[in-house]
DNA sequence: GTGAAAGCGCTAACAG
DNA sequence: CTGTTAGCGCTTTCAC
């Protein structure tokens, strides 16, 4: 019979160097390759001894189906990218450690659970970069703070590829979904805070670049000034030079008109901030308040410890995959979603006069800030 | 002519979704596929101006080849799978958080530079994650900090997968080839630093867990211990709980035997001894010298600054997938290959007892650890 | 219930 | 130098 010649010449032939193909598994347990694929996948109304005896031949002979093969057969391969934008040479920077390092981990975890891996991907600054992101079959993409006109997220959206981005896109990034932080509540909670401790004039740490979140939080800055009838006082800098943070505090710190209160924007403000404290023989929080954003919890065992905002970057990541997910399961023709996380205050020592104590802080006090409309979870 | 009729029956039957597809290409640009194809890869020898009016005909339908097809054809994905060993609930820690960015971080910018991609895939503790591994294509992987008896590396070997560890394997574990500190020199060496800066009694905060880091860095110390005639003063405890190390450190210094000098094994250790010696009344470095293994840029600018050891993971990432490159690429009948690479201990005020100035350290002195091999770049 | 056959989109032999 | 053809290994109608 034909069949029979065909299980022969396949067996005969096998190039597949060693690894079991389903054409052997059908072959050695007597049935037909769609019965073993059927019976592998869950599918089709077999008996359920039939069932077990195709699995057990497949366990027996190792054999493991072709991802390659899926992928091609049924368009979907699994993969979703993950890629942030940088502003260096580097293919992508973790500055913000912490912030990084985190919300990945979510999002990797949150894949997982629903079938799905990450793929690092580079920031398309090179043009040479563009090969790999098409060599890579992709079911989605997540953006770390995306560029105005990112050229590989217009492209994608182009292919029909549906992507999320962690941060509000500018410009008219045609994202699918964004999600992230409320920076204005945020920060303005926090200063709030600051004036609530007694502090009279607040500084602050920023960046020089564009990107959504120095921009919103630096407006935030300004509008509260304006309304607390404060002239403003920060320094900004390069935010991805290590050294040039350092720099900046002391010269925020050195100015005629010296804040008391300084909140800086990037993980690494609160060491930088101390060390400059100290160098001008300023005690904190006694002659000067300081508060960072950041992940890190070195700030829980600093001399003394650090208030911090947190961003909650686990959340982010969470969010941003099931939004994606959802995206690439469910049909896509959905109006553009977003969703606005809360962040946390994180009130540790160095923000508060009173209750001064030489003692650990007892535990990490939360302020939930006021945040509009949030979302589930 | 069939030619012909073929490319009709293509054109009106693509259900591709808009996205063309390399046959459109080759009928909008009148030559065959395999004409595209050689173009596109620059294979075969055709004439320069055929070269270019198939790529520009491909650009301007927005023509991007299949990954997927492409894999499947060749074998060859371009993905290389990246996963880190974990002691815990989640799919994988970033325990060391610093030195895992880093690597990570120079691991994915070695690969891409060489064309292929980073996939994040789970420690396999559950067997729900085995699936994910199975669906998709890896031409190798990179595992950081294997298990003596991991499960996904001992398959991935068996179907003929390059795996290079990250931390040199325990137990029998046939990877193809590690990369790895030399880590007895580089505790050695740094317990000398200390002796020589004045230490009469060194402690040891280590870990509980069991992997070759600890254990070597552990083993290396009680030697030191025995050939210096000191008693061995160490306190244990499970790395991965961010708390357990600040009570481990506060312990260390309870104790009777109290150290005046300590080294931590882990990233966070030097705040938490910083924090405990606080409490204790106990002035760094005049009454406590302190090293930690850290990558973290904080130690440059604590109070006083610390004296850390690196890793230097950006180097191990780079090698790592040098090696898998070359394995994935090269005929897979090499011997196992393995690589020690240095590290580096910056030295910093809390390990120098003379010479303490309120000033900043002038910039990170830096002392070679006797290292023997070592190899290239 | 089970099997045969038709491709997914591409690359690599091999003809012309 | 260019085109035709045969699959890569799987899923999926559609007959039986």
């Amino acid at each position: 019979m034909t069949a029979a010649k065909h299980q022969v010449t396949r067996s005969a032939g096998r190039r597949t160097g060693g690894r079991a193909g389903i054409r052997d598994v059908a072959a050695a347990a007597g049935v037909s390759i769609t019965t073993v694929s059927d019976a592998l996948n869950g599918k089709g109304r077999l008996p359920d001894a039939t069932r077990r005896h195709v699995r057990s031949v497949a366990d027996r002979l190792g054999y493991r189906p072709s991802a390659a093969a899926r992928t091609l057969r049924t368009g979907k391969s699994g993969l979703i990218g993950l890629t942030v934008t940088t502003y260096g040479e580097e293919p992508f920077t973790f500055t913000e450690f912490a912030y990084f390092a985190e919300m990945a981990r979510a999002a990797t975890s949150a894949a997982l659970a629903r079938g799905y891996a990450l793929v690092i991907l580079p920031a398309a600054s090179q043009h040479r970069d563009f090969d790999v992101w098409s060599n890579v079959a992709l079911d989605g993409t997540v953006v770390i703070d995306p560029s105005d006109h990112d050229p590989v997220v217009t492209e994608l959206v182009r292919q029909g590829i549906p992507v999320v981005s962690d941060g509000r896109p500018g410009g008219s990034l045609p994202v699918t979904a964004w999600v992230d932080n409320d920076h204005e509540a945020a920060v303005t909670n926090l200063l709030d805070h600051l004036a609530t401790a007694g502090a009279r004039r607040i500084g602050l740490l920023t960046g020089t670049s564009t990107d959504t979140y120095t921009r919103l939080s630096t407006t935030a800055y300004l509008h509260w000034c304006e309304r607390h009838g404060q002239d403003p006082v920060y320094e900004a800098y390069p935010a991805h030079d290590p050294c040039a943070g350092a720099v900046a505090a002391d010269r925020l710190l050195a100015r005629p008109d010296r804040p008391d209160a300084v909140y800086g924007l990037f993980d690494p403000n609160g060491t930088d901030l101390l060390a400059a404290a100290r160098r001008y023989g300023l005690r904190v929080p006694d002659d000067l308040l300081v508060v960072c954003c950041s992940e890190s919890s070195v700030y829980a065992s600093t001399e003394p410890p650090i208030t911090t905002l947190s961003l909650k970057p686990g959340r982010i990541g969470t969010t941003v995959i099931q939004l994606l997910i959802d995206a690439i399961e469910g049909q896509s023709g959905r109006a553009e979603a977003h969703q606005v996380m809360p962040t946390e205050l994180i009130v540790r020592a160095s923000s508060q006069r009173i209750g001064r104590s030489p003692r650990r802080v007892p535990s990490a006090t939360v302020v939930a800030p006021r945040t509009p409309p949030a979302a589930d979870q």
